[in-house]
DNA sequence: AGATATGAAATCGTATACGAACACTAGGTC
DNA sequence: GACCTAGTGTTCGTATACGATTTCATATCT
C-alpha cells in the first residue's frame, strides 16, 4: 500500500537531528489530531516532553509554520492552525488545481496493475460507506490518489498535493460527515476517473475530471453552508 | 508599479525580529545574484556580517531551504541552490500550472485600467528587446504578470507563483539569452493574452493560454538543448 | 608514487542562560 | 461599578558556549 505518512517538504535533509525528530513528532501529533486546532504549542513544554532543548523545537515549529500547520505570533507563541472557511476555500481550490495537474501528468504512466490496485482501494472505500467509517474513508481516499500519483513525473507538484492534504488534516472527516451523499459521489467519480485513464483519454480530459472531483467537494460544502 | 520584491512565504509573522531581518537580507542577496549558486553560506560569517548571532541566521537559512533557495546538508552547511535541467523542468512545469490558474482566477477581476497598465509594461518590454536589456526584461515580465495577479482571489496560488519566480532567480536572464527569439514571442503572447482577457473569454481559454505561455518557454529551452 | 592513516582547523548542532515582550491579576481611582 | 495602572509570572528571542562531525592537509606506509 502506498505510504500515506505524507512525505515531508522538499527539505528532509538533516535526517537524524533532534530538530528533525521534533519536527516529525509534532507534525505527527498535529496531523493525527492529538493536538487540535487552537492548541497552544509551548516550546519549553514540547522540549521537555521530547527530552531536547528549545532550540531544535523552535526550528521544528517554524518549519511547520511554513507548511501552514501552525500559526506563530511574535513574542506570544505557536498554536496549531485551524482552518476557517476562507482558508478551506483557498486550500481546496489550490488542491483541485494541483491534484488535477498531478493526475494528468501521471496518467500516461499508470498501468493496468495500478488501475487494479486503485480500484481495489476504491471498493474498500465503498465498504466504508456501509460501515460508516469516515476516518478510514479519508485515509483510503488518500491511498487511492497516492496510487495514481506513484509515478508522477514532477515531485514538486506532488509535494504541493501532500501539503494540501496535511493542511486539511485538522478537519479530519468533516466533509464526509457534514455533506451527506458527497462521499458516495466521490466513490463513483473515482471509478469514472479510472475508466477515463484506462481508456487512454486525453490528458486535458483527465485533468478536468480530477479537478472537478476535488472542486465538487468544495461546492458541496459551499452550497450547504449557504443553505443554512 | 507592482511590487515585485516577491512577498515572502505565507509566514511573515515575526516581522522585526533578527531572524526576519536575516531572512530578508540573505534572500535578497540570493535573488539579486550577490550570492551565486554554489556559494557557501557559512552561518558564523553571515551572523557577523549582519551583527547578530548564529541562531537567528540558522533559522533564516532553514526557511530559505524550505523555499528551495538553498540546499542544506547536515554537519556540512548550506549552499545557494543551483537549478539543474531537471529542477528547471519541474519548476517551469509547476509554474505553468499555477500561473495558468492564477491568471484564470484573476481574469474576471481585471478591469480596463489594469489592462492598460499591463499593456504599457509590455510595451516597455518590447523596447527592451531593442536595447537588449535582459535583466530589465525579466523584471518587467514579472511586473506584467503581477498586474494581472493583483486581484487574484486565492493568495495560496499567488504564493506558489512567487516561489517559482524566486526559484528561477538564480538563472537570471538565461532563457532570454539562450533562446533567441523567445523573448519576442513572449511579448506577442502577452498582447494576445490581454486581448483574450479584454474580450471576456472563457476562464478555461485564458488558463490554457497563460499555461502555454509559460510552457512555450520551457519547450524552447528543451528543443534547443536537444539540438546541441 | 599512490594510498592510507592521523591530526588540526573549520563548521555545525544543541544546551544553557538571560533579557525582552506580552498576558493576567490585583489594587487603586474616578 | 467601570476603568486605568502597577506588578508578577509566563513565554519568547537571541547570545554565548561547547561537544560533535566533517574536511583538509600532512605524514606515513607499501
Amino acid at each position: 500500500m502506498a505510504d500515506t505518512t505524507l512525505a515531508g517538504p522538499s527539505a528532509a535533509a538533516t535526517a537524524g537531528s533532534k530538530s528533525e525528530q521534533a519536527y516529525h513528532a509534532v507534525k505527527k501529533q498535529i496531523v493525527d489530531g492529538t493536538y487540535s486546532p487552537g492548541y497552544r504549542l509551548v516550546l519549553a513544554k514540547i522540549a521537555e516532553d521530547l527530552g531536547v532543548s528549545v532550540v531544535p523545537v523552535r526550528e521544528a515549529i517554524r518549519r511547520l509554520e511554513a507548511e501552514g500547520l501552525v500559526t506563530f505570533e511574535r513574542n506570544v507563541g505557536a498554536t496549531v492552525a485551524g482552518i476557517d472557511p476562507t482558508e478551506y476555500l483557498y486550500t481546496m481550490q489550490t488542491l483541485s488545481i494541483v491534484e488535477g495537474a498531478a493526475t494528468a501528468l501521471s496518467s500516461p504512466l499508470i498501468g493496468p496493475d495500478d488501475i487494479a490496485r486503485a480500484r481495489s482501494v476504491n471498493e474498500e472505500m465503498r465498504a466504508c460507506l456501509e460501515h460508516f467509517d469516515p476516518v478510514r474513508f479519508t485515509r483510503l481516499n488518500q491511498d487511492f490518489h497516492s496510487v495514481l500519483f506513484e509515478n508522477c513525473p514532477n515531485p514538486h507538484i506532488l509535494d504541493l498535493v501532500h501539503r494540501g492534504w496535511n493542511r486539511l488534516a485538522s478537519l479530519r472527516s468533516s466533509t464526509f460527515r457534514f455533506v451527506p451523499g458527497r462521499a458516495q459521489e466521490s466513490v463513483e467519480e473515482h471509478e469514472a476517473l479510472l475508466q477515463l485513464i484506462q481508456s487512454g483519454a486525453d490528458a486535458a480530459d483527465i485533468e478536468r475530471a480530477a479537478r472537478l472531483h476535488r472542486s465538487a467537494t468544495l461546492d458541496a460544502y459551499l452550497s450547504q453552508t449557504k443553505n443554512i
